[in-house]
DNA sequence: ACCGTAATTGGAAACGTTTCCAATTTAGGT
DNA sequence: ACCTAAATTGGAAACGTTTCCAATTACGGT
């Protein structure tokens, strides 16, 4: 349980100065061959290593990106998170990760310690993108930074999928297979701006290939309650024929409500999801959702913050139709005919690769 | 997009030095009431905040903690991070993380950059912890650790399921529906110790319980060619009645391909996974599992690792049997009887709460 | 008014780096 | 041998804090 030795031990120890050790391990300016013998040896015998508090200090830069994002558990995140940790590897940063448990009070905060801490940049998802102050600092900080599952405002970097496109694109399925009424379920609405924004494109969807305005089912954190919800708001709306669960999660969950109620997925409801987890196809039925790449977008928010850094060509996220596509699943009936499998899958469009 | 204001900046327009400000800020010593709003007026003017830094650099110590998982993607990692992240967040420390992709060579290079970045503890899940170079650095420089998802060598610190205990159990299930040949199916083995771990306590508890010693289903990366390994390896085992996957993602995948085999599980087999992700309740038939808590292990590492920091009593992890429940769950099969589901379910010991 | 004590204040050193700059050494060309 | 230019080296300042210590100021009691 030795301290740490610094660059002056390892400097006595080779006796030189300071500066010179600094430059051979740095390899920057000259030194003699023997010099940089001596110091190696030094270095190895101490097992020098860099202080890089030491090193920011003077440098006034970390390698270090920050990340803000709602919740490490919820796989979306996760999946991104893994993403722009592959990418800021490559580079040599390192991720300083908060998570704000999906309450808006403590994005503020977080974004502040990552200021404080130096981060050279940083990574978010706010709760909402327009009014958010944190972001505002940041931006009058000058400090790079990239919005993940945010749509962006004007003169934001953001890598998104496009919830409303989507939202549509779920109407557009509901519709084609002759669906008139159906709900939306949502964990609770306030919570993010993502969920509004879902349920806004699918009420414009709905609205444009004349369904019927979708009736809101929300529900508060826990679960538990979920069935007897779900009795209440078919009793109240007989006429719905399918959901759209603002994530597969909840589709799931959903799902088994159904069959608690005996009722048959997709015989008497059908569902859609949100998100595209793998568990979606490993079901029975398997889930008819929008597909996302949580990955990538993770890895391009990642890109586009280094790219700000290291002064290169930003990347330019996918067009907003190439953010999701719309998954086919056993979990979604075509109303009328008896065929209610058709089938049919639409791949994601898989031009980006973002790792590279 | 101006450079951040120091504590200089500070001192020059309240008018007085830079000790007073220090002093003021951090409420440490003596200050007068009309020094204390003069200093609030200039931090205010200026936006200061303090740099961390300047601060460590000083302190020699940063309120940061690194983690080290293999990947972020994993549920069981990223809950864990997500409770750890919770426990971190009330004491006021950040997470500094790195996800070695599942290679055991990125782990020493991660610890290695913990340790420059000074870091004010370790939590780390490795591939091996008996012959981990980069664990006995982190001892070797006193650094405070704790592994996470390892069991602990000894005068380790470890928060873990005993995945052996938990194997047993498995077997133990089985046997008890009258279970005799079954196989174990895992993803790549050497990847973790983990897998070697659940392989060689589920061999013992077969063997305790007089049962068939398992085969070993192995299958690589991608779940591609699942569906065909399973064929074969029914049809090169047919008394197989049971399999055990080494985890709950394996468990899905599986029974997905035995429906493609147009095998009804658990009718012509039966299958237990293992970890207890939520959707293995959401699923039909529900998937018999081991259920582990891994929010409550990560909080726990975290917990221990401040203990270490702040010399306050170390938190005791629980004891093995009390890491896992069995969960039962219609994807396992009484063999002989009918009645295939007895509707028993273990509750998991609920005595541990280690968030507060 | 005066003294002693307590409160308030600021200068300076230290933490571990990098880098400028000047000083010293080396080598090369006559 | 000597001069010049290049290579090598180390001292010191700077980065933003905290904290020790000494100096100054205020206050209370006589």
């Amino acid at each position: 349980m030795h301290q740490s030795a610094t660059i002056k031990d390892v400097a006595i120890k080779a006796g030189c100065g300071v500066a010179t050790v600094s430059r051979v391990l740095n390899n920057t300016g000259s030194a003699s061959p023997e010099m940089r013998k001596r110091v190696a040896a030094a270095v190895k015998e101490l097992d020098f290593q860099f202080s890089e508090v030491g090193r920011s200090l003077q440098s006034s830069t970390t390698r270090t990106i920050g990340f803000v994002v709602p919740s490490i558990a919820n796989p979306v995140y996760a999946d991104a998170l893994q993403g722009a940790q592959e990418v800021l590897n490559l580079s040599g940063y390192q991720m300083l990760l908060i998570s704000t448990n999906y309450s808006p009070e403590n994005e503020l905060s977080a974004i502040r310690t990552l200021i404080s801490k130096q981060v050279a940049g940083i990574v978010l998802t706010v709760s909402d993108a327009e009014k958010s102050e944190g972001l505002s600092i940041i931006r009058d900080r000058g400090l790079p930074h990239c919005l993940l599952y945010n749509n962006a405002p004007a003169n934001y970097e953001s890598w998104s999928v496009d919830d409303k496109a989507a939202a549509e694109r779920v109407a557009q399925a509901f519709s084609e297979n002759l669906h008139n009424q159906t709900g939306f379920l949502a964990l609770n609405f306030n919570k993010s701006d993502r969920a509004r924004q879902r349920y806004e494109g699918y009420c414009a969807g709905c609205e444009t290939r004349g369904m019927k305005k979708p009736k809101l089912l929300e529900i508060s954190e826990n679960f538990e309650d979920l069935t007897l919800k779900l009795k209440q708001f078919l009793v109240e709306n007989p006429s719905i024929t399918g959901i759209f669960a603002s994530n597969d999660f909840l589709a799931l969950a959903i799902i088994r409500s159904a069959r608690k109620l005996a009722l048959n997925v997709p015989r008497d409801l059908s569902i859609i999801g949100f998100d595209g987890i793998d568990v979606g196809s490993m079901v029975e039925p398997t889930l008819a959702t929008i597909v996302t790449e949580p990955k990538m977008l993770g890895a391009g928010a990642g890109r586009t913050v280094l790219s700000f850094i290291n002064k290169t060509d930003v990347p330019k996220p996918p067009y907003a139709h190439q953010t999701f596509s719309f998954r086919a699943g056993g979990s979604l009936a075509h109303l009328g005919a008896e065929s209610s499998d058709d089938g049919k899958i639409t791949p994601f469009p898989s031009s980006f690769d973002p790792t590279k």
